[in-house]
DNA sequence: TTTAAGTAACTTACCAGTCAGTTATTTATG
DNA sequence: CATAAATAACTGACTGGTAAGTTACTTAAA
């Protein structure tokens, strides 16, 4: 826990005769105070995390913390928002992308999502979300409708496409997209937060089992049924 | 690790007309404060759970709890291991079941657990450990032992049964597990911690789709590879 | 009469949120 | 240019409420 320096923005005025009237010596501090918010949320849980601690962490006091936010809780949102609405828009992307090629977009779709989630910092809100939906259940549904329920529909318009071009099965969209998604979740819950050791695997190599068992199945050849 | 010493004083005094010397009032105390503590726990979260409200729906004091339980935390812990036992029984009970029949006792497996995991007092469980892995890692570890790793190999002698019987393709043991479990992990936070609606299928049915796609696969039949 | 079982009231500690006052930076003025 | 005025940015110290854990005492069973 290194102090952190304070910001030295000795920048000056960027057009010499006529500035603008105000320039704030922090725009940047709301950012900074939710990059410590998150690392000391990660590490000790939203209850127990002090907002002392996040606001050393940033660099100010506390009092400083609440000139910025209203309260603890509205910390915990924001760093929720911030934190969502570039998955939301990765989803959209990769909705886009899947009407062409369905079948290289949900091998991407899977590799993408194991390899973002092996970076604890991503895996974090997600658990954050879970461990408070209880006590918060709007930052739930937030996280619902923009994430999960977004991600669901990008996905059930690429499973569409590719019923259409004859490429997969034409079973429920939403069981379809939870074979997806649900052996990543439990990966990261393994590896994350249960603290299990990662296995001899490498991601690129998970990710390729899992599509192959996805588009395959587990039963032998042989005994498939044609559906 | 250290559990609150259970009574291990059986009640029922075998003799009618002379009972045992020492016949405790309420043996039973400790069990009824950890189901009063699952209700709490699983209402408000750990933290947010007081700890005379938990002695309150037990029927006695705050100062009476501390007689069983040293502190707030033992009696998660306490709570967890009593809840796990059962489901590491289970476990085993089905891996044995599983060396006859892999495929029934597969579909059993997913079918057992869609239901049980429908019971919001059964999912809270896992939804607990999650939450409070990080503060409490060991309750994790002992979590992820006597659970997820115990289930794991059990699946894992389940899908060797049936590579050897020519049912399953002989793909890596924990990915499959993953694929199993994953699904049904999904929708339980869904439906149980994100609030999302349950969608039109039953419990069922949803079981009979899962195990379909995880047996034939998401792909068209005519684009499967052979493995 | 002994002791396990139990409680009310207390102590202790913590921490979210506030407030009165300080410092730094910009603009206004002569 | 100096310097005063204005105000945004910030802080140390405090408050008030909450809740874990303790203690000194009471009750009731054997």
């Amino acid at each position: 826990m290194a102090a952190p320096r304070r910001k030295e923005i000795k920048e000056a005025p960027e057009t010499k005769g006529r500035g603008p009237k105000w320039r704030r010596r922090s725009d940047e501090r709301p950012d900074e105070i939710l990059d410590a918010a998150l690392d000391e949320f990660v590490e000790k849980g939203f209850d127990q995390a002090r907002v002392e601690d996040v606001a050393k962490r940033a660099g100010l006091s506390k009092a400083g913390v609440y000139l910025y936010f209203d309260a603890k809780e509205d910390i915990l949102r924001a760093l929720i928002e911030r934190e969502i609405a570039p998955i939301a828009r990765r989803v959209r992307a990769l909705a886009e992308a899947g009407r062409d090629n369905p079948m290289s977009t949900l091998t991407g779709i899977i590799g993408a999502f194991m390899t973002v989630l092996e970076n604890p910092r991503v895996a974090a809100v997600p658990r954050l979300v879970l461990s408070i939906a209880g006590r918060f259940p709007e930052i739930g549904e937030y996280y619902r409708e923009n994430v999960v329920e977004h991600g669901l529909s990008a996905f059930a318009s690429l499973h569409r496409a590719g019923v259409e071009q004859g490429l997969f099965r034409d079973v429920d969209s939403a069981m379809a997209a939870r074979a997806v998604i649900g052996p990543v979740l439990v990966h990261v819950l393994w590896t994350h937060v249960l603290g299990g050791p990662p296995g001899g695997m490498s991601a690129v190599e998970r990710a390729k089992t899992q599509i192959d068992l996805l588009l395959n199945g587990l039963a032998a050849p042989d005994l498939r049924e044609a559906s």
